[in-house]
DNA sequence: GACCCTCCCCTTAGGGGAGGGTC
DNA sequence: GACCCTCCCCTTAGGGGAGGGTC
């Protein structure tokens, strides 16, 4: 041994963890051109060239373009590179805390899709459930504005109130006890989205709970069959109608989506 | 107002921070098209297709393309997304973790070289420092193996021990308490680098510290500077010498380093 | 046989127009 | 004037060979 002190691209490729086409390309852009060649015109790296690799590769990571790379490491001198290194991590931490929401969006997701696994359809029950942190919509206005007019204009505030909140979570409607009771179910009085960073709260309370298949808004019978169970069982409805989309057209593709219906409720106050 | 019950490309963009363009490409390729299109061809899309925009941008950003995304879509069940969410998750904490560790990475990249900020090149001092965490390899070995050879050797060795730390850490050398007092330090005894994750310290103790301009391994000057400083001032070398470049081509580009040299000391008995 | 060279074409996810029609 | 359409060409960071030489 002893004898090769310079690095073939093979060899350089295995330990910077790239490819031999990498190497050539950043050559070829003059990047990182090999410390040495051979008469035979092969390329021999020396091993201090590792370190330039992984500072190119960071970078790159971190959004560089090889150009900005190449400019940057052709004049490079202690403070340019720590003041890159300290905008990058600051980059990094956003980075970071764009990962942090986009797994909790994909946990209440995932949780969403589950939560409406093994449900039986024609099932209802009434059910104690704690406190959920929700961010809440304000008041609809069907006075000359449709429902889509509604729901645009809900997105848009989304947009304006919380920026951070890039990805979405899945909306759906609130329906007034006072709607409720008087059988006007047609739309939503508010919109609404769980998100663990709300300041709302779908209040802990009994509620009455209905399942059924169909499209958005196709819950007339549900209403109907749930109003009657909670007569029957002696409840009565005292509050919100929270209409969700357990499984919508994220993960169902015919449009026969599940319906989850939740109503206020108490028990009635016996009287004697 | 109250007609517009479709969004326009246009309004679809601005609301899921998107552009024309990429709807465009959407549509062409058959990801996601508009829901409706008029007589005169213009694309309408409904307020519901903009849950699936986030979908789409999601599994994209988590390496999906945009054909593995429509395959999905296109024969989509709750139990297919949820696996998919999930194994996301899984990615995202993976991610999470390697940003974690590029962040700790660039920061320490960044000490260095602010540690070498304002040094006066021609200073030396004695100082007590506290124990650091690096990571240490094994003893080198010169009979039949050249400097570069053990240097690989390490790379290796340090790729196989910790798999994890894909992005590299400046490497050093150490060269041993007893080569230094030989007046042997052309070559280390062992490399290291520095690492909060590492095992290996070095100690906390007095040290005699020197500075000098120049190339890798042009330290004679340097050792015999410190060691007469060491010697005037009532200190002796009791310990492993540690050769560190904070300004290296990493951050310097005409090969003219900054080099820092520490030595392990202790004050001398006075004979009284 | 395993590795290296140069040269040339291909890919993904769009962006930039040109030329023309619509609100 | 602001917005929409289709069609066509361009870009970044390489990967995939072809045809030929070297360890």
């Amino acid at each position: 041994m002893g004898e090769h002190q310079r690095l073939s691209v093979g060899e350089f490729a295995r330990l910077t963890r790239t490819t031999r086409d990498t190497l050539h390309h950043y050559d070829s852009i003059g990047l990182l051109s090999p410390a040495d060649r051979g008469e035979n015109k092969y390329r021999y790296y020396s091993v201090r060239q590792l370190a330039a690799v992984n500072v190119i590769r960071i970078m790159q990571e971190l959004g560089m373009s090889l150009a900005e790379i190449k400019a940057l490491m052709e004049r490079r001198t202690p403070e340019r590179i720590t003041g890159v290194l300290e905008s990058q991590i600051g980059k990094i931490d956003e980075t970071i805390g764009g990962w942090v929401r986009a797994r909790k969006l994909l946990l209440t997701m995932k949780n969403t899709i589950q939560s409406a696994a093994g449900t039986d359809e024609g099932a209802m029950e009434i059910r104690f459930l704690p406190a959920e942190a929700i961010i809440r919509g304000e008041l609809n206005d069907y006075s000359g504005m449709t429902e889509y007019d509604n729901l645009v204009s809900f997105y848009q505030t989304m947009r304006a109130c919380y920026p951070d909140l890039d990805l979405n979570y899945p909306v759906w409607g609130i329906i007034s006890e006072e709607r409720v009771k008087r059988g006007d179910w047609r739309w939503p009085d508010r919109y609404y989205f769980y998100n663990p960073e709300g300041y709302d709260k779908r209040p802990a309370a009994f509620y009455a709970i209905g399942y059924a298949r169909g499209g958005y808004g196709q819950t007339d019978g549900l209403y109907g069959r749930l109003l009657r169970y909670i007569e029957e069982n002696g409840f009565e409805v005292c509050g919100d109608a929270y209409e969700e989309y357990p499984l919508n057209e994220v993960s169902v593709s015919d449009g026969n989506y599940l319906i989850r219906l939740l109503v206020t409720v108490r028990e009635k106050k016996r009287v004697p």
